[in-house]
DNA sequence: CATGAATGAGTATTCATTCAT
DNA sequence: CATGAATGAATACTCATTCAT
């Protein structure tokens, strides 16, 4: 890579983690492209040669932040170590939960625009074959691939919804007192399902 | 009511209903005062008599939206026909569903807006004694108040994040495929809560 | 007229006044919608009320002041006392021209904006039958229609652009050096059509 | 013309044509720098090394632009083969108004441009004696210099202005109607210039 | 009560120009 | 010679809010 284009990823990493901290405590509304460019130490300018506009840099964020997210999750949580398959989905799903909870700004803002289709393009970025993972967790459960569809799919958003409150507002429990309970309901779930 | 308190609810409605569609379709930071106004047919100034801003009317419309989701179900429904606990409240999400499949923007608006803290508050206007309504319901389940609390939150984040991509995009598979693995689930997590 | 409609009238007519003044001293490129209103003593957002931006504000500003040429030709050349149609039309001619020639401004303006589309929309605003007019000019000399507004196009066409260069600089002779040749020459014209 | 001199001159001529293109399609104002160099295939601040803005540029495609037409007209209309000195000047004429009929992007462009002067400095960069030129057309009328210079820019503006409409909107009629016409007239002017 | 003209602060966006590579 | 990233002044445009009618 040469000079230049390094400085050019150096200035758009700059800016998007300016934008995302200014985006998580004023707001994407309160947020002006003057704000972001100044903060960042660019000219107005120059903001847009890199987006075009605050709605597009919001965008490419909120893709770049699952990305991290789950790409975490997959390469520190240890999961290979849990010897049953639930085992390893827990651990999963705890080392995201975890994440947020220990970073709240990044909670608040993947919440609303986390969504089944963003996850699935982040996984399918970082391992195009990502049936293959949910497989190899759940692997002992034998399951047809439409229905594994819709068991992932039901527990990455009853995982997401509930502890977006639970961890922000301690409502209606804290995470700590929260979890047990979820834990005993995707152990459901996935009981349910194997059950079919 | 006279004629002039008649005319002043028309106009009400009126603001809300415009506010409505344009906030669905448009989103609220791109819907401005002005479209409302003019959209509804009343003058800029008189927007300013009913609602001191724009996320005022959001707020009242996000409340009133809720309401009567909610009282649609309760009263229309017929789960009291239901013999059984379960079947009861199976009903009742059915009935939420089911309005909102056949009025997507009501979904959409819906969705991004109503929490937990929002749905809380919603019943509390209807019926200040909600977790009646719930021991009504669950009631041969024998279950402390705190608990049931983390239930009820439970399956409500659990219908309505897995519901909102189903009935919207048909992702991952449309609703009435979906509904019975959600009764499933929803049948695991009571089974796992009474358990205890 | 209400005292509003009037107000609006007055703030409009100021608004196209200050425009054609700096439109003309520095162009309409580096002339600043900030600059017009400033200069008008109205804020900036007034200006929207009355103009998408400043190019149909100079659209309009042409129409108006095309229409403004027009009528004070036929209405102060005192063209009627002409006995003969040809003497009529030079003095209609004589009249526009000794305007431009002593509101230099108005003819720098006028000139790459002035058209035949143009001239016939205010003609039409101004008398809806205008080959009336012509046609009492030019009455003795017995014309179709179509030649006619041949003519009228051929003259006027002949008139605006020789005089534009003229006028402004001089170039290649004087006004007075120069109307003796123009006047010779539509006479040429109008013997020529009227010699098929 | 070493390799990379002509290089240059190709870059030159893509700029100028791709300008041209710009410039008649949209407009100078709303043409950027930026539009025409990356339109052009060279980089911004290539531009700069051909012409100092766009402004620039503009005025040398108005005098390359109305050279080649009268360059044109003078060599190809064959007007020498016309035995009378009208015959070869209404040769000349016609030849320009079928080049502009054929390319009225051209005649968009050059319309608003050509003037008086910048005819004057055409002809004379081509040819600096160019009385000699309508000596040799006109040479049979004995003419005073004055009157020639008048004559010739009274026939030039009417024919310019006249045609541009004509050819481009076909209003007030089209072009094959309106040349006999014009013919017409041009004879009844030089008619009416000799006669002094 | 209702109106809608007027405001002007606030914000987005463009673009000619420079200069290090 | 050629490039195109960076600049930031200049400018257009929006919109919530007020208030005289």
């Amino acid at each position: 890579m040469g000079r230049v284009e390094e400085n050019k990823k150096l200035k758009l990493t700059c800016l998007m983690d300016t934008a995302f901290q200014l985006f998580t405590t004023q707001g994407i509304a309160k947020t002006s492209i003057a704000d972001i460019a100044q903060q960042a130490g660019v000219a107005k300018g120059t903001f847009y040669l890199y987006f075009k506009d605050k709605y597009d840099l919001h965008e490419k964020l909120v893709i770049r932040k699952s990305e991290q997210l789950f790409q975490h999750a997959l390469e520190q949580s240890g999961y290979q170590d849990q010897p049953d398959p639930t085992g390893k989905l827990l651990t999963i799903i705890d080392d995201v939960l975890y994440q947020l909870r220990d970073n709240k700004l990044l909670l608040q803002f993947i919440n609303k625009n986390l969504s089944w289709g963003i996850f699935r393009r982040a996984i399918g970025k970082w391992e195009p074959d990502y049936p293959a993972i949910f497989e190899e967790i759940l692997g002992s459960i034998p399951s047809d691939r439409k229905s594994l569809a819709i068991e992932v799919y039901t527990i990455l958003e009853l995982v997401g919804s509930t502890c977006y409150t639970v961890i922000l507002n301690g409502d209606p429990v804290d995470l700590d007192t929260y979890l047990p309970y979820l834990h005993r309901s995707i152990l459901a779930i996935l009981d349910s399902f194997s059950a079919t």
